[in-house]
DNA sequence: CGTCCTATATATAACGA
DNA sequence: TTCGTTATATATAGGAC
């Protein structure tokens, strides 16, 4: 999308590596705006860029979406229910 | 990015929701791909649709890329040592 | 580092089968 | 509803500040 086809691969001049990211990220953060609203959906996003810092978006609370996983996840993992009886787990954060 | 300009605002017909849902939830999901591997990003991104069903990506793994984004924020909610005399976080990375 | 500009590459809204 | 098609809307690579 640009003047320019890209390949998708790690970018290796760093200074464009971190141009590109500040607006890719960007590009990013709206795109989960906007499917949130537009769909009436639940997202979370966290990027780290390769310095380390954070970024993040989240239609509701970054702890919501994370608690939300976590039980959505417990819940497609335990397809046998049977063999486990204490199934006992406290969400956190 | 089609036919019409659209506003971003809910969408009320509930089968053009979920049709632009399944498209951008890709869209978003390869825009993530694409930054992770482009700018050697760390990325996570949670999705739950109107109906409740998850979809997700990281780069690495989502439970790495959430507890990053625990130390990360412990890090900086921590701005105020003074009142703060417990304050033991570890810097990793 | 973010911002503006502009030519292109992509994503996708509206349809059609 | 689930897929293609395609006309348009957007995102963004490249480059200059």
């Amino acid at each position: 999308m640009g003047r320019g086809k890209i390949v998708i691969r790690r970018i290796d001049n760093s200074t464009s590596r971190q141009v590109t990211f500040s607006k890719r990220r960007n590009g990013l953060l709206k795109k989960a705006k906007e499917l949130a609203i537009l769909c009436d959906a639940d997202v979370g996003v966290v990027i780290f860029s390769s310095t380390g810092k954070l970024h993040e978006f989240s239609s509701t609370s970054m702890k919501s979406v994370i608690a939300r996983y976590r039980r959505s996840k417990d819940e497609q993992q335990l397809p046998n229910p049977a063999s486990d009886i204490k199934v006992n787990h406290r969400i956190q954060l």
